[in-house]
DNA sequence: GTTATATGTAGTATTAGTTCGATTATTCGG
DNA sequence: CCGAATAATCGAACTAATACTACATATAAC
């Protein structure tokens, strides 16, 4: 029997992942946590086959989650289940130690098959990535370069609220920053993407973001 | 027999409303989509009595999404499920005419009580959000006329060049106005076309203009 | 293993943009 | 033609957002 422990801070995601998990050929007891907070304590409280891990959750948010999890449990496997563009993420969180890289549009038989190749102490990637890993190889970066990937994690989630009308400070209060902080994020998302206004950034956003 | 369409681009989060939705006492077919093009084509082609729809998700992104989906079926009932904090875009969702707004990290019962509720035809919302929308007066809206033919002739002038993305300060330049008076106008076509940013001017110039 | 560059975060000072009320045309039905 | 609605315009007093600067930490490069 194995102990699948599913991290994500929508109630909808955990059910999601508990049911695909149920049908499986894999007799696994679930649990569930919402924050990072509880993935700790549940790490140092049992063990944990396979770890599922947004990272986008509350608490988290970084790479160097993964230290914090090995800290406790050096043997855990970690699938991690991103909302993000895989190819701006993924390559950073294979190199930090997890096992599996999987976004959250993928249909239900690549996360199936995830799940068991990761859970089966395989590495699991999508083709994509796969195929990405390959080209970091050569040396010789394409003139075409997306650049959306230049941006940053912050930078990331700044600008998709930017993309959706949120005004400044309104997106200071949702990530909990100061204004001057969203404000800076701002500037240099424009900076890099070498624009001066929202309807440039609606532009780029559409421009780029279909051929990721 | 009902027809619910489960809208959103992660997977997962279909997967586990379409379980949740196979839990309730409720007869119902469960058709998907991932982005808002498809959600279009979906209600062009069959009647739908239920649509859950994610506010992320890709090629909607604002509450325009509601009068594009009017459009199609006036009388759906669209319940609006989001990764966001309630409080900060419900009541724009309810106002353009949803008829519930969830957010993802509600428990399962909650979830459950809300589809049942807006697919009874009654709407609902979370205790905090009531209490939010007691505050605002309901006004009347005119929801298919074409609300850009109310515009006068230096607000279209505005208009078109907001939608270029020129600030306020070059317009007024341009037009040898004052800023306040340019301001003034950006505020009146905002206020006509009930939106509050240039997002969702975007949003309604391509939609009306393609129509008249 | 030290230097350089990137990232996440803010504060102060300044600029950009809004609100509200008011004034002056203009248009239009009776 | 005359008042009522509609449109065009602006100023004073705000509020929102940015520029510039800074600093700590992280990662990459040499």
């Amino acid at each position: 029997m194995k102990t699948i422990l599913v991290a994500d801070d929508h109630t909808i995601v955990r059910l999601g992942i508990t049911h695909i998990i149920s049908t499986l050929p894999i007799p696994a007891t679930v649990v569930e946590a919402e924050n990072f907070d509880r993935v700790i304590h549940l790490l140092e409280t049992q063990d944990v086959d396979l770890l599922v891990l947004d990272i986008n959750i509350p608490g988290g948010n970084n790479s160097q989650m993964i230290d914090a999890i090995r800290l406790r449990q050096p043997s855990v496997r970690i699938l991690i289940f991103s909302g993000y563009d895989e190819q701006l993420f993924a390559i950073n969180y294979m190199q930090a130690g997890a096992d599996g890289y999987l976004v959250k549009y993928s249909p239900e038989e690549e996360i199936k098959i995830a799940i068991r190749t990761v859970l089966n102490g395989e590495k699991y990637m999508s083709a994509a990535t796969r195929q990405q890993m390959l080209n970091m190889l050569n040396t010789h970066r394409e003139p075409f370069a997306n650049p959306l990937s230049t941006l940053s994690a912050r930078e990331i989630e700044v600008m998709n609220l930017l993309t959706k009308g949120v005004q400044v400070a309104r997106i200071a209060e949702m990530l909990h920053l100061q204004i001057t902080t969203v404000s800076t994020y701002k500037t240099r998302i424009f900076e890099k993407l070498g624009i001066s206004n929202i309807v440039e950034l609606l532009e780029k956003v559409k421009m780029y973001s279909t051929s990721i």
